[in-house]
DNA sequence: AGTTGGACCTGACTGC
DNA sequence: TGCAGTCAGGTCCAAC
């Protein structure tokens, strides 16, 4: 599942190789694509024809930023299977595809998704705050926003699980199922346990293991385990699985003591793995 | 307002 | 071998 690492990945490929580029032609190839824009025509009237000035990102969405008199991002999320490639034109299509957009040097940047939950949005601006899809988004992870007394106010009105909370776009940006059960790992904390609940030191733990999960998760390119399909735009997987201490381990020994790895399904219908002897 | 469950979507996997 | 059923989870929406 693409979560921040995934999209940060992403965007710092992409802040490398396309910015300066124009992207000339955006095609639609799967409808669903286009639908938090409301039509194909309105994407690619928006989009085409000018040149990308930099790319952003927000949570788990990847942002393309688009010159010109009234400046224009272009939101891409990623959704559960959606990935971003940068390939020379002339290379076959893959039948996931969703859609393409054909910049001026000759390369295709290819929104593919299986799933088909991610979306292309084109958005007036480059703040990504003024924007309906970040309106409700917390603070990101990284900034100095995110500190303990943010954590201890946010999480203080929670009556709901860590494990939700912690996927909550709202406390805080860009964290999905994976980096969720990582992190609360490593901070020690059970996912069934009401946020509220934390102790000053708790909350010291969560904050670190945020920070540093999330990085550890950056610097290894992301998570390509099982039937996570994650590619970076060069097509190459993500290392970060090596890591998981929990994350699709059910009836697995504990790395730390040998304990058989739990899962029990969340609130919302999502399973969360966790060692009943590690984490309190 | 905060919390919860269902819907969307399709490939991979399970069981008979 | 085949096919129905289940699972995966990011995000939105309706209902408590």
């Amino acid at each position: 599942m693409p979560e921040l690492p995934e999209a940060e990945t992403i965007r710092r490929q992409l802040e490398e190789e396309v910015v300066g580029a124009r992207l000339q032609r955006l095609t639609i190839h799967v409808g669903r694509v286009a639908r938090e824009q409301g039509s194909e025509a309105e994407l690619r009237a928006l989009t085409e024809g000018r040149s990308i000035e930099g790319v952003g990102r927000r949570g788990k969405a990847v942002l393309l930023f688009l010159d010109g008199r009234q400046p224009v991002t272009l939101i891409i999320r990623l959704g559960m299977t959606g990935l971003v490639r940068l390939v020379d034109r002339r290379e076959p299509q893959d039948k996931a595809t969703a859609a393409t957009l054909e910049l001026n040097d000759g390369r295709d940047l290819r929104f593919l998704d299986q799933r088909q939950f991610g979306s292309l949005t084109a958005r007036p601006g480059h703040d990504p705050d003024a924007m309906p899809e970040f309106s409700h988004y917390g603070p990101e992870p990284f900034s100095e926003e995110f500190d303990l007394e943010y954590l201890k106010s946010a999480l203080a009105r929670r009556t709901a699980k860590l494990g939700v909370v912690l996927m909550d776009q709202q406390f805080v940006a860009g964290i999905g199922k994976i980096y969720s059960d990582e992190i609360l790992f490593q901070a020690g904390l059970r996912p069934g346990r009401s946020a509220k609940s934390l102790t000053g030191p708790m909350r010291e733990r969560l904050w670190r293991a945020i920070r540093e999960v999330l990085a550890k998760g950056i610097e290894r390119h992301g998570s390509s385990a099982r039937d996570e399909t994650f590619r970076d735009i060069r097509g190459v997987p993500g290392r970060f699985q090596e890591c998981f201490y929990v994350y699709q381990r059910t009836g697995e020994p504990c790395r730390v003591c040998g304990t058989p790895i739990r899962r029990t399904p969340l609130p919302g219908g999502r399973g969360m793995h966790w060692c009943p002897t590690c984490q309190k």
